[in-house]
RNA sequence: GGGCGCUUAGCUCAGCGGUAGAGCAUCGCCUUCACACGGCGAGGGUCGUAGGUUCGAAACCUACAGCGCCCACCA
């Protein structure tokens, strides 16, 4: 704990002058490790229980920003729930990583020794590959510890690690005895680079992959019906030499008299029988005839079990031809396609080629084109598991977060093919099956000593190993203790959350699905929850080929890791992709000094506070004071609620926007004229509401950013000597939902509308008001109702004066600020701001200024007054919608006055003097000397401006709507003319019939399962032109 | 071939039935005693196109276009 200490010595109330993350990360995780923060306890069963076991990254490989994102979704929930009370456990660990794995150290022998695995020998290449995970396997430990994960390291495991391994024999045993395990010899694809079968899901499909379709004759042995031969067409010409049958359609007249008769193989001689089969052959493809090569083929396998054909391989494991492909048997099988063309071109029996774009199978890690090929491996029996998994997810025992993922699951899920979980390599489980001399299999928990048939004890255990995913799916359970009945499985199990990417869908989230609920009984988590891919900033997958990977570590230590947490964080919306940029981290960085810097502030502010974690002061706050703590609580709402619905992005941008714009930008700025002052009541009040919002930032952003948030804990908790402030962040309190003051909030809201219009008039007329007028400026401010101005009098206006540099503020209780010619005006609901400015105002500036104002105030009020005076949505829209438009537009209509009054002072009428107004006036005399009431022609003259003033601008306003409009009017007369065309010629009519007849057409078809001829007439959309018509500009006009 | 997603300000993206938003970038002002990793102000959008539903559509429906992803044994 020197750490901590460290942090202890630090001077009270200083803090460096920006915040250095560097120093402050490199403290905090041995802290929080050696205390003991990461542990879940298993036999705590006071809290409920919140668990997530971490998808285990590939053992030898190294964390990217997948990872990363990974790591903090899930640190962000774990942090969370713990400061809510929850007993959270987060498993890490990582996988053996099969294939990825074995050909990393493959390759790293190749390179150092130039030798192959074979030349090792198995169990010394083994060796390597366990030397390799010790050196590697660290790193990631390391990577995470940088990312501030609370993961649960005494828990950590690995799945080739002893209990794993124990708990893989166990399944397997068990699923074998349940017959939902078993050994058949049947195509599989076969990556020749790898050596190795692989499942369907690690095949890649190329799409639009430029194929040719080749089409050749095969002769009839007696011709017959007229042929003499039989033309087929193929996209792997090399596939004939293996061709044991030509298949037609049973209904085909063409070849119906065939059926039955041969064709002469042209290159090896056999005799192929010609079979009609209705499932495979589509009569009207091509010739309606097919070659069938059922060793080679996953549909002519099929045709090959039908009609018992035989089964001749002619590609070997290595993809080279196999003697059985007679004149080219030894050649690659690309080279014997080229081969093959050639004598068949030769023989004169080339019928034609064509381009066919067709979709390629490749290996997912060699990228290797797959050959399909017959042998001898294990599947599991899918579809029973399959079904529990499905109805899991239906009762809503397991949701998708986001909700679209279902569908994909269910569809995956619905039309599922056995697995094949046999892999020709050496890293990994090995099958737990022993064969005797006589071929019969012993499957065991344990090496058995004799054979389960024969009782033989020539035993020779099978070589293959499992498909990593196979232990992976039992992740959630294995690595609690199974299959032994533990305490942790009793409290962890099932966990909470399952958070990856939906990458690993189908690899992963649904094997486990189906294990869990096997093995387990229950669902292995409640919510998945699916997280983005993390892209370059280019939108690019990352990935090591294209060189584009970035490693955490240099980011975090370049921004810090709170900096690409939260950027993370912020970055994950619901169903899209992140675009990371180095830029936007840089942002969060600043976010994170911003933080710093408030504390830095309040270190310096809180001399003799105590915070005794009461409320002793509630009496002092002012309405400042109140008002930040109702938007304090705002933002926790919304930050609960979004971390509730898994929507991270919400979460992170409230707190943000919390405490930069409110916290830092107005309520510190605020708290300066309390801090400061001379009341020791409302400084302390002051100092209370903003420690306790500054508690409040650290323990909401906590999950976002766990070292900074630790830090300033540390720092303020000293300060403020707090018994209540528990030593760690993390056995703090998150902050709960509650009520928001309301009240407190729209109080204030005329203070902060001041503040603007006068910020908005010092920024707009670019008026240093100090500097260029001398600290006597006044500025006037009118407010029309008397609880704001009684607010304002009892000190919020010195608040204003100082956060807009203003020395004097005359305060008004009335509608409108004295009249003054040379001057410029803000406006805003319930109050006026008035900044004479003789010999110093533009008046071109300032009446531009205003007319931008009035036209914007005037583009709304347009709009709202159209809809008020629709009858339809008076009467249709719900009441309180109606009320809230009818309110804006009395406050729109004021407003709008105002300024009219203001521009028509400013251009000329210099002595106005009667107020045009529609708000109650109620000057009060002891506040504002009520103006002069001027009397006679004056008067009258003054009015006369005015109302010239005001009909000048409706007149200009006009003019403006009509610049507007034209475009609408324009449209609605192209509409009118394009109608009238229309129904002359009927022609608009026609095409929009076709148009939906032939989409409607083409659904039916489809549904029916028929292919679509565009011929198909229609009679829908048979809609009247005229009418279209006439509707069409019916709606223009009104919108008009 | 089937399915899913995306198209909103210069860029990256929120919003998903009631007055178009954020961050960054841009422009102007401010070196004010927490922070120039800062403050204040401003400009910038016919919300992909065309129809429809609705009092009201960026949002819901339909079609189309472009981009991206997943699944798939049509020779």
């Amino acid at each position: 704990m020197e750490e901590q200490s460290e942090a202890t010595q630090q001077p009270q109330g200083e803090l460096a002058k920006g915040y250095e993350h560097r120093e402050v990360e490199a403290r905090w995780y041995r802290v929080w490790k050696e205390r003991g923060y990461f542990h879940g306890d298993e036999r705590d069963r006071t809290r409920p229980a919140f668990s997530i076991v971490l998808p285990p990254p590939n053992v030898t490989g190294s964390l990217h920003l997948g990872h990363a994102l990974t790591a903090t979704l899930q640190d962000i929930l774990i942090r969370w729930k713990r400061l809510s009370g929850f007993n959270t456990m987060w498993l890490p660990g990582t996988d053996h990583a099969g294939i990825a794995t074995q050909m990393v150290v493959e390759k790293e022998l190749k390179r150092t020794e130039k030798k192959s695995r074979h030349d090792l020998g198995r169990a010394a290449f083994l060796e390597r590959v366990w030397a390799w995970k010790e050196q590697y396997g660290s790193r990631i430990g390391q990577q995470h510890e940088a990312l501030g994960a609370c993961l649960d390291w005494e828990r950590e495991r690995f799945t080739m690690d002893e209990g794993l391994s124990r708990a893989v024999r166990e399944v397997f045993v068990r699923l074998h005895e349940e017959g939902l395990i078993y050994r058949e010899k049947k195509l599989i694809n076969w990556c020749t680079d790898c050596r190795t079968a692989l499942s369907d899901l690690e095949v890649e499909h190329e799409e639009g992959h430029a194929g040719e379709l080749w089409s050749f004759a095969y002769p009839l042995v007696s011709p017959a019906g007229g042929l003499a031969e039989i033309v087929v067409a193929t996209t792997r010409p090399e596939t004939m030499l293996g061709d044991t049958a030509i298949a037609v359609h049973p209904e085909d007249g063409r070849y119906a008299a065939l059926v039955g008769s041969k064709v002469r193989h042209p290159l090896t001689g056999r005799e192929i029988p010609i079979v009609a089969d209705a499932i495979l052959v589509d009569p009207k493809f091509g010739t309606g005839a097919v070659k069938v090569t059922p060793a080679h083929d996953f549909n002519d396998f099929e045709v090959g079990r039908r009609h018992g054909l035989e089964f001749l391989t002619v590609i070997g494991f290595d993809g080279k031809m196999t003697a059985a492909a007679g004149p080219v048997a030894g050649l690659d099988r690309f080279e014997a396609r080229k081969e093959v063309k050639r004598l068949l071109a030769e023989l004169g029996l080339e019928r034609g080629a064509k381009a066919n774009p067709m979709a390629l199978g490749r290996c997912q890690r060699s990228q290797t084109v797959l050959e399909p090929l017959l042998s001898d491996q294990w599947y599991v029996k899918i579809a029973p598991l399959a079904e529990p998994a499905i109805r899991a997810v239906e009762e809503g025992r397991t949701r998708f977060v986001p909700e679209q993922w279902t569908n994909t699951y269910m569809a995956w899920m619905r039309n599922i093919h056995d697995w094949c979980i046999s892999r020709q390599l050496w890293w990994g489980h090995q099958i737990p099956a022993w064969y005797c001399p006589d071929g019969h299999v012993t499957v065991a928990r344990e090496t058995p000593v004799a054979c389960s048939t024969c009782g033989t004890t020539t035993l020779r255990q099978d070589e293959d190993v499992l498909d990593t995913w196979f232990s992976s799916g039992l992740w959630p359970f294995s690595t609690m203790g199974w299959p032994d009945r533990t305490e942790t499985l009793k409290t962890f199990y099932p966990t909470s959350v399952m958070e990856t990417g939906h990458d690993i869908i189908f690899f992963w989230v649904a094997r486990m699905m189906m294990m869990g609920i096997h093995f387990m009984g229950e669902v292995p988590f409640k919510t998945v929850y699916l997280h983005p891919m993390v892209r370059d900033s280019k939108g690019q997958k990352m990935s090591k080929t294209k060189g584009n990977v970035i490693d955490p570590l240099l980011v975090t230590e370049k921004h810090g890791a709170d900096a690409l947490r939260f950027t993370l964080a912020a970055l994950t919306a619901q169903g899209r992709d992140i675009k990371l940029a180095d830029e936007r981290i840089d942002g969060y960085r600043a976010f994170a000094n911003k933080l710093w810097n408030a504390s830095r502030f309040a270190l310096m502010n809180l001399e003799g506070h105590v915070d005794g974690g009461g409320d002793p002061i509630g009496q002092a706050r002012t309405p400042a004071d109140r008002w930040i703590l109702a938007r304090l609580q705002r933002a926790v709402n919304e930050t609960v609620e979004a971390l509730e619905a898994f929507r991270f992005n919400d979460a992170a941008n409230t707190v943000y926007h919390f405490v930069w714009h409110e916290l830092c930008d107005w309520y510190i700025e605020l708290s300066k004229e309390s801090l400061n002052g001379d009341d020791p009541a409302r400084k302390a009040a002051a100092q209370a509401v903003l420690v306790h919002c500054l508690k409040s930032s650290y323990l909401l952003l906590h999950p976002f950013m766990p070292f900074i948030t630790e830090e300033l804990w540390g720092v303020l908790r000293r300060r403020v000597a707090a018994s209540a402030w528990p030593d760690s962040i993390m056995e703090g309190r998150y902050p709960t939902v509650g009520l928001v003051d309301e009240a407190a909030e729209r109080a204030f809201a005329p203070v902060l509308g001041i503040i603007d219009a006068i910020r908005n008039i010092r920024g707009e007329m670019n008026i240093a008001f100090k500097v260029a007028l001398g600290q006597e400026t006044p500025v006037h401010v009118a407010v029309t109702d008397a609880a704001t101005h009684a607010l304002l009098l009892a000190g919020e206006s010195k608040r204003v004066a100082r956060l807009t540099h203003v020395e004097n503020l005359q305060l008004h209780l009335a509608a409108a600020t004295p009249r003054m010619p040379q001057s410029t005006v803000g406006v805003g609901v319930g109050f006026e701001v008035r900044v004479p400015l003789a010999g110093v105002v533009d008046v071109g500036a300032e009446t531009a200024r205003i007319d931008k104002e009035l036209a914007r105030v005037d583009a709304d009020l347009r709009l709202i007054e159209g809809k008020l005076s629709n009858p339809n949505f008076v009467a249709r829209a719900p009441a309180e919608v109606v009320e809230k438009d009818r309110a804006r537009v009395e406050e729109l209509r004021t407003t709008k006055l105002k300024l009219i009054n203001h521009r028509a002072v400013m251009s000329g009428a210099d002595q106005p003097t009667e107020e045009k107004t529609m708000e109650n006036n109620t000057p009060n005399p002891s506040v504002t000397p009520a103006p002069a009431q001027p009397v006679g022609e004056k008067v009258e003259q003054a009015a006369t401006a005015v109302v010239e003033a005001v009909k000048a601008e409706a007149v200009k306003l006009e003019q403006q709507m009509e610049k507007r409009a034209a475009p609408t009017i324009r449209k609605a007369r192209k509409a009118v003319a394009k109608a009238r065309k229309a129904v002359k010629k009927g022609v608009a009519n026609a095409r929009r019939a076709v148009k939906k007849g032939v989409a409607g057409a083409k659904k039916a078809y489809k549904k029916a399962g028929k292919s679509f001829s565009r011929k198909a007439p229609s009679k829908a959309g048979k809609r009247p032109v005229k009418k279209v018509a006439k509707k069409k500009v019916a709606k223009k006009a009104k919108k008009k």
